[in-house]
DNA sequence: GGTGTAAGCAAGTGACCACTTGCATTCCTG
DNA sequence: CAGGAATGCAAGTGGTCACTTGCTTACACC
């Protein structure tokens, strides 16, 4: 690993404690363990720094959602704990870049492309279901994804500031969150059975 | 207002803006048209000021929510309405906040009384709905809380970053979101039916 | 063995930071 | 009108900030 990966990784760190503020360069540079001015040879410039280690943190792919839904709740499930897992281990770069929304919104730029992708395939996916006709209740697949992908924002952003205010254990909250979720759409659990049936049993449950 | 409320109100403005470390006793000082020194005179030192400040913004009531429910779309539209008008009005100043709860815990006491109590609030009032027997599904309140209280986070606190990614129009998200968690819950439309059974059990719970 | 490149070290620059001091001004009250 | 409290102003203090400069060291490659 050379001086430069050292310093970008260092930089994630400190700014992750810190925010762009308080990450100053001799703090990068004792993390990194290398000389001060080695940062300024290396980037140029603080800004530089945190602008390149932002584009690297943020650049990560979720775990994709199938193109045709077959078993929903496992399939919701399984990306739900990915979109997490993925929040909560960002959580305190996450919610720096928040706060520095206005100061800075070419970070955002970054740090809002794995949500944007997130929801699109979320919605497609719900569209896709909706099409197959394994929802029993009409909804709008953006509010639906909303939904979702709020709930698991909000747990990952504020579990550990008010943990008792989310449900546990903190491993199944994902799961819990999608099963909510498919209760709302109607959507049966198991995996998919094609029969025209299925759609007229969920509406009685419903009903 | 004398200049004690002048700086207070200054303070929160900048803090809003530029978080703890940025919003410096110059710029305070500035924005309420008042000298540095004031601030010194009258708080001590920068950390009092915003400990006082934050003190103040974060000290609010929420809409209540009635001890029996009656009609719960709209009992729960209205709260959720006026809980994501809170969270919007202050968003810059709860995104800052979060981003300082590892650096400056004791902030985070204040900024999360209010979804505290919202949380136990509405865990309440749906473990009355459940009670008196009108959720068609079975479901854990809390978990139902989160999912409601986190797309309602989530949207206050991203939809300027990322608004295609919200349901719209905005003034229309929470009643979509509270409409989404009663079909999770199986809730039915309009007000409350009437049934002997139902009528007794309420009044047994209020009185 | 000579050369180029990356890194360290020490020192310094001007700007800004929180905070202090001393003194002048204003205004309210008894 | 006297006295005290609140405020303004100018200047200064020690600290930290991002960033620069000049010089030295270490290693790699021809």
């Amino acid at each position: 690993m050379n001086s430069r990966d050292e310093i970008i990784n260092a930089a994630c760190q400190v700014f992750a404690k810190l925010g762009f503020r308080g990450c100053t360069t001799r703090r990068i540079a004792d993390a990194a363990g290398v000389n001060e001015v080695t940062i300024f040879r290396q980037f140029g410039s603080k800004e530089a720094l945190i602008r390149e280690a932002m584009k690297m943190i943020h650049s990560v792919g979720l775990t994709p959602l199938p193109d045709v839904p077959s078993d929903p709740e496992h399939e919701l499930t399984r990306w739900s704990e990915s979109f997490i897992q993925h929040l909560r281990l960002r959580s305190s770069i996450i919610r720096k870049t928040m706060s520095e929304m206005e100061e800075r919104p070419e970070m955002c730029e970054h740090a809002s492309y794995v949500p944007r992708q997130a929801s699109a395939d979320l919605c497609h996916y719900l569209t896709a279901l909706k099409r197959q006709g394994r929802t029993a209740e009409r909804f709008e697949p953006k509010t639906a994804a909303a939904m979702l992908m709020g709930a698991i924002f909000a747990d990952a952003m504020g579990r550990q500031m008010m943990p008792d205010v989310y449900p546990q254990p903190e491993e199944k909250a994902a799961q819990m969150y999608t099963r909510f979720l498919l209760k709302a759409l109607g959507v049966e659990n198991g995996t998919r059975r094609t029969t025209n049936k299925q759609t007229k049993r969920t509406k009685q449950l419903s009903a």
